[in-house]
DNA sequence: CGCTGAGTTGACGTAGGTCAAGCAGAGTGG
DNA sequence: CCACTCTGCTTGACCTACGTCAACTCAGCG
């Protein structure tokens, strides 16, 4: 009952708030409820596997995740960097299109199908469900765009959106190894490499200790990601 | 109040299904009921512009549509094609991300944010509304996936995964031109013309009249598409 | 210390881009 | 019916952005 959803048509998922409801905020980082537990995942490893059946939701507490898949050939492709506050597991088909890792050490909460008492869903759940979606819709469609450009336009495009989904206006802390930004962008490791350091020598970004970047002129990125 | 719901929260949208409502099929096609009117387009002419607000569905009727984006240097890049029977002009945000255009001379129906008469939306549109959200979601995903390869395995997905929206078993009909093929794949029009011969040489593909494709060895194409 | 693992840097190779020349089919007009 | 263009496609010769491979640096950490 609860896995359909996940996996499934909006039957269910309709049918389920049709009770008991009431006007819900959306929440831009998901703050869905019924939390079930808390799991500690060390560096590198496993959170589920591509494949396995997708049945829960998470919500990454510290530390960061990242959603990745390998190819026959040993190529490894990542799908997103999840921080903070961000839910990731949500999927269209009835199991994991991409693997979870832990990128550091991290805590995360896991998300039993947030199906209320009697089975069925409550309003803020749905809308919280709904605005998961669109925004990883949103994500994937950028990603696209992204992928269609330079290697120096997608290193700056990368870390004009890892600062915008963090506090800290012009200095970003990167979880992730250059590995990881790599496959993410589909690069290799020392083409991210040579970017940043053409970056800063431009000025345009300062790194401080090669997973602290300043973006001291944010316009140049911008331009450059345009 | 419509439009609200195409940009939207999942508010307006949970709300508009709260009363009468009947247990509906979820269309894999979709088949969005309350049309409007249908529209002919002449090839090559615009649907609707990037930024547009987004108030409006989209059934292509006849022809085939492409969704695309200019970037400040005259780069083209494609978001997604789109044949008959599939909709399109979901998005995430309040305006239209990419424009839309007709491949060629085609037909499309214009469906008015379907609303039922009391400005609610019935169950069964509401489920397919769902539905399609879930496969744009699916379809940006392999996207992404396609992009991390080479030019021959993208050309090669680029065939399947037309093939297996036609009926058509093993002729594929492409209504694009090897530019649009090309700035779907975020490849030139030579690469992707030359991918072609060269799948042609292996005897993988036979190419009849350059839009009417034929897939001799689809296990080939899949093992390149991996 | 030396060891290990991440990052940077350099020298060189190649997939795919660029530029430019054909070429075939569809109109169009004589 | 043949020239005559036009547009889309192919093909070739060359170039470059990025990948590959390998050396070197540096920070932790026993």
């Amino acid at each position: 009952m609860t896995k359909v959803f996940l996996q499934s048509s909006f039957s269910q998922f309709a049918r389920s708030m049709h009770d008991e409801w009431s006007p819900g905020v959306v929440a831009g980082r998901g703050s869905i409820s019924p939390k079930v537990a808390t799991v500690r995942f060390s560096r590198n490893t496993d959170i589920y596997r591509e494949g396995d059946p997708a049945a829960q939701l998470y919500k990454v507490v510290s530390g960061a995740v990242r959603t990745c898949k390998f190819l026959a050939d040993g190529r490894r492709q990542i799908g997103a960097f999840y921080l903070p506050g961000e839910i990731f597991g949500l999927e269209t088909e009835e199991r994991h299109l991409f693997s979870a890792e832990a990128v550091t050490d991290s805590e995360v909460l896991i998300i039993e199908p947030p199906i209320v008492p009697f089975g069925r869903w409550d309003f803020e759940v749905a809308c919280q469900v709904w605005a998961l979606m669109r925004h990883e819709l949103k994500r994937a469609q950028d990603r696209v765009l992204l992928l269609g450009r330079t290697a120096q336009e997608r290193v700056a495009g990368f870390l004009l959106a890892m600062a915008e989904r963090m506090q800290s206006s012009d200095q970003v802390e990167l979880p992730m190894s250059r590995q990881d930004i790599a496959d993410y962008l589909g690069l290799t490791l020392e083409t991210v490499s040579r970017m940043l350091t053409q970056l800063e020598s431009e000025s345009t970004i300062a790194v401080l200790e090669s997973k602290r970047i300043v973006l001291c002129r944010r316009a140049s990125l911008r331009r450059l990601a345009a």
